[in-house]
DNA sequence: ATGAAAGCGCTAACAG
DNA sequence: CTGTTAGCGCTTTCAT
């Protein structure tokens, strides 16, 4: 009892097994009567196509890679990513390879590329200047980045959300609330230019409406070093009155920094992030925030792989302010 | 420049298809001499197999689908599965395909199998009755399902952790902090196994140690709906002193109902939870709670799809008492 | 608009 | 231990 083929589709049909492919692809070079026939013929047979045998013939995998490190698949955002991804690829026919890479081996992600197993690769990288996408790049795999520019990635090839506009919204909405010593909580700034257009366009907008930012810097993007970070702001000489982190886990350790000195939010110190997480919306007090479509970035990531001729539907996704109970 | 083959290696190195092809599988059949000569024509070469032709020949496919329900693709818990999936694939030279499925649509999901894309399915899903999990059943393809018992599945198809024992030892933690009335949060649990398991067990716990549960049942697995049955539970006649939630993301919505409400935790109320996602170490207070190896998990589940006939190396996955503040 | 023939790159079966 | 032969199920190319 073997599987059913297209040569038994066609033997049964009466026609040639061309004809049954051409079918099962609804060509349009295929008289629709005899679609008819054949379609009934597949459906009486239980014909499934072997995408397996087409790849090999065709020279194309219907798969695109999902690669992550191994550290950010906790990560809220790359759910909503990995979602984003597979809703899209899945509308072309596409099915979504999801890898992780550990830091200490970049080299391992391309092996899927170079085996065929995939035609190309969404990345979420937190680093502009990554060995795990510098190794696919030089694999020659197509590889679009989200969220993150990447250094040997042409701009196109990178789908960004406007961090500098989210970030600029949020020191504004701080300002008008009338905070005027503002704190900044930044990640690993150096590595990631991501975290430099937040950085860059909260200082801009702070100096331009007030005095300087004091920041520091979190050596992580992790809740704990947010927590880290909120300390040092807050047991400094001029406390300031309201923060602004660079990622909502940053700022929920800061909220968690205030509750250790007994500091009440938004009422003795405002605290804003970025990212819209879950957690934002559901900590205490809840979290203003600065949002943007990940599920429509990682579609244009996936239509920016499978179409690359098409042009881009957007530039930067759009970033909105969510103002919540922390400011 | 088309890609180098088998072949060409074959040709270069002076021996034959099928000798690259064993050495390339790293057979124990072909003398160490000749891999190395062979292994070096293909490093020299830059051969990299075609996984496509192999699987189309073979008839094995190196990869497996890990399903979940587009509403779950968010939970905590599918990312850790996720994660723990892929690496336990990766080990054994097998690749993961990610797929979400409509409620609507739980058709879409044996399609994989059936175009021979992947080999067998991992599923995560929140009811024991899933008509995804029987249309991938009723395919022939080979499931096994993650924390979830599943009607159609036998027993040791389903990688449940021990949530019985989780949810005795979260009671008699409550008890031993002196508290009479309890309550309990839970989710739909007609058509979830692994609800009924913590549920009853709890019961049965609380019944044996002191006064019955006060039961309220949420009607969802979100912060919100915890938010509401918390409401419930504590504007009732006599307010519990301590409540139980079957799942952290409802337990988070029970302390977001006593913060509305005023009371203090856990001063007024004590609160725990179940599943130990990374929220419930960040929120305020830290929220006790149950874990159980998420990874291993997933890594028991890959194990029981790729090599069926060995013995399980477990029955159920240990689960543990956290405790942090929040009790 | 359809058919015939060839072959993608590999592994399996068998022979030696 | 290694070589020979055949063919997985499909798509492509060319012919009609």
């Amino acid at each position: 009892m073997g599987r059913v083929t297209s040569r038994d589709v066609a033997r049964e049909a009466g026609v040639s097994q061309n004809t049954v492919s051409l079918v099962a692809r609804d060509s349009p070079r295929v008289r629709p009567e005899t679609k008819q026939t054949v379609r009934a013929v597949m459906e009486r047979l239980g014909y499934h196509p072997n995408a397996v045998a087409a790849a090999l013939r065709s020279h194309r995998t219907r798969a695109l890679a999902f690669v992550v490190h191994t550290r950010f698949v906790h990560h809220p955002l790359t759910a909503a990513l990995l979602a984003g991804a597979i809703a899209a690829a899945e509308r072309q026919g596409y099915a979504i390879v999801a890898h992780t890479v550990r830091d200490d081996d970049p080299a391992a992600a391309p092996d899927l590329y170079r085996s065929q197993s995939v035609s190309g690769a969404l990345v979420f990288s937190r680093r502009t200047d990554d060995p795990m996408v510098h190794a696919l790049h030089r694999a020659g795999c197509p590889v679009v980045s989200l969220l993150q520019p990447c250094a040997c990635l042409a701009a196109d090839h990178c789908v960004a959300a406007d961090d500098a506009g989210g970030a600029a919204a949020a020191i504004h909405h701080l300002r008008r609330r009338g905070h005027r010593r503002l704190g900044l909580v930044t990640a690993p700034a150096a590595e990631s230019a991501l975290a430099q257009a937040r950085i860059h366009a909260a200082h801009a907008v702070a100096a331009a409406t007030g005095p300087p930012l004091s920041a520091v810097a979190a050596d992580d993007w992790t809740v704990e070093a947010g927590l880290e970070a909120g300390r040092a702001l807050l047991s400094a000489g001029s406390r300031p009155t309201a923060i602004f982190a660079i990622s909502d886990r940053l700022a929920v350790g800061v909220l968690a920094a205030a509750a250790e000195s007994g500091l009440a939010v938004p009422g003795d110190l405002a605290v804003a992030g970025f990212d819209n997480i879950e957690w934002a919306r559901y900590c205490n007090p809840p979290l203003t925030t600065v949002e943007f479509p990940l599920e429509d970035i990682a579609a244009e990531g996936v239509a920016r792989l499978l179409q690359p001729q098409a042009p881009p539907s957007f530039d930067q996704a759009p970033a909105r302010l969510v103002v919540r109970r922390s400011t």
